[in-house]
DNA sequence: CTTTCGATGATCT
DNA sequence: GATCATCGAAAGG
């Protein structure tokens, strides 16, 4: 039985509800990063995941052990950043698609090429290229460097939708958001 | 404001 | 050979 600090994620649960306990977290690879706004689950039930077909060279990581990183290419140009969770073995993982930029903006500046904060990192791919992600990084643990991960320091008012950019289960509510963030990749529709 | 479309390459069928 | 868990530029209202 481990345990865990106050402000520790618990990767041993189901993607939908790590994806929704990240929301508020704070994500630093090697200081550069901020406090994440947007995350989408995935589960190896799930038609759209990459672990739907079952364990592959490229998504190994999603059924090794929770609380690790999942990284793959996008459209063949950008680098996507996935935290890996549930009991190990599960095919499951949490896919952060964005966050609100805190540390080491200059930094981010310089990768993206860009000088507005608010899309430095609102969406996978952008998030991706502004923490320097690539392939180095495939199957790191996320408690040690470069990696630091802590929860919420406060309770966050958390919104639900659809996920984005999918052909298949659609309907599946598990996209997950800071309620009224600016740095959301896309607004959630109201209640 | 909205929609459309090309880039680009690994992965899987 | 088709399909992408995307982005940004361009074109149209």
């Amino acid at each position: 039985m481990k345990t865990h600090a106050p402000r520790d994620i618990d990767f041993d649960q189901p993607s939908e509800r790590v994806a929704r306990a990240l929301i508020g977290a704070t994500l630093l690879v090697d200081g550069v990063g901020g406090v994440i706004v947007e995350t989408e689950a995935y589960d190896q039930a799930d038609p759209a995941s990459h672990t739907f077909t079952g364990p592959t060279t490229r998504n190994a990581a999603m059924f090794g052990p929770s609380g690790h990183a999942y990284v793959y290419r996008s459209y063949g140009i950008h680098w996507c950043l996935n935290f890996t969770c549930r009991p190990a073995g599960h095919g499951a993982g949490v896919l952060i698609r964005a966050l609100e930029p805190r540390a080491g903006l200059e930094v981010m500046r310089e990768r993206r090429g860009l000088s507005e904060a608010r899309l430095l990192c609102a969406g996978p791919g952008r998030l991706g290229q502004a923490l320097g992600i690539t392939l180095a990084h495939y199957g790191l643990p996320l408690d040690r460097p470069p990696f630091f991960v802590a929860g919420p320091v406060e309770p966050v008012e958390v919104a639900a939708g659809p996920r984005i950019g999918l052909s298949k289960a659609i309907e599946q509510p598990w996209r997950f958001g800071l309620a009224g963030s600016r740095y959301l990749s896309r607004p959630f529709a109201k209640n």
